[in-house]
DNA sequence: ATGGTCGCGGAGCGA
């Protein structure tokens, strides 16, 4: 089985792109963030007319998250069940046969000392109590999704200038190390033990075309069941590159 | 170089 996550910057301007990618890559679960539409204006038809199945929670404009399956997507949930959480649609939930996904857009923050700063430190707590309760360490679980942090200076193409920034500051490290003390792993640093290896870069100054000037904020976290399974987590850099890309590439883990 | 480019929605905001 192979699991990608992809946030593809609004999916209906990234259908043509998405379609092709999921007609060649074959992936058997398709996490994404920022679909940026409500459920209505999602392209399903077509989704599905490549072979997948479609679970989905959209909004209007900002945010929203979908996870296609080519097999039967079961049990699935929507945000956290906490109110105060939930008006913004970041967060869905399913078992696709043995494996429990849990797909997340977290709170980019704007920049540190923010409002949206502190409101994204309270999403990823509020992140890790839905894992500690609903996820079983003991299963295969996959958390995957945007987490708009990077885990070290390995996750940076310079450091020295993202140092203490949003996406790189100690408060989200750490909370995004604390997501990982539930029990969870960093799949792909497991394959890539030496980072430099990025999934997001800035349209702005043409991060991917001038010199791989990138950051990896899109993550799997596995349990220790889904890492023993997994044979490798790897960047579709294909996807970035080429005509209207999103600014994030896919990224996919591969389970035996 | 504190700039720059996207997407949405139809101006300015979020990223």
């Amino acid at each position: 089985m192979r699991i990608a996550t992809w946030n593809v910057n609004s999916v209906r301007a990234r259908l043509e792109r998405l379609l092709p990618w999921l007609t060649e890559r074959q992936p058997d679960v398709v996490c994404l963030q920022e679909t940026k539409c409500v459920d209505e204006m999602f392209p399903r038809d077509e989704i599905e007319d490549v072979g997948y199945q479609v679970a989905l929670s959209g909004q209007k404009t900002y945010n929203g998250v979908a996870i296609l399956s080519k097999k039967p997507i079961e049990d699935v949930t929507l945000g956290f069940g906490i109110e105060r959480f939930d008006g913004e649609a970041r967060v869905i939930a399913a078992t696709i046969e043995d494996v429990m996904v849990l797909n997340c857009y977290v709170v980019n923050g704007q920049e540190v000392g923010h409002e949206r700063y502190d409101y994204k430190l309270e999403w990823l707590a509020a992140l890790r109590d839905f894992i500690v309760e609903r996820f079983p360490m003991d299963e295969k679980v996959c958390v995957c999704g945007d987490f708009n942090v990077t885990f070290d200076d390995k996750d940076v193409y310079n450091p020295d200038r993202w140092r203490g920034r949003i996406l790189c500051s100690a408060p989200e490290r750490k909370a995004l190390m604390g997501l990982c003390e539930t029990g969870l792993e960093d799949g792909l640093r497991k394959f890539h033990p030496q980072g430099g290896v990025y999934t997001w870069w800035d349209y702005r100054r043409r991060g991917f075309e001038n010199g791989d000037r990138g950051l990896r904020i899109d993550h799997h976290l596995l349990s220790g069941p889904a890492m023993a399974a997994c044979t490798g987590v790897e960047v579709d850099r294909e996807a970035r590159a080429g005509k209207k890309p999103s600014d994030h590439a896919p990224v996919i883990a591969t389970f035996a």
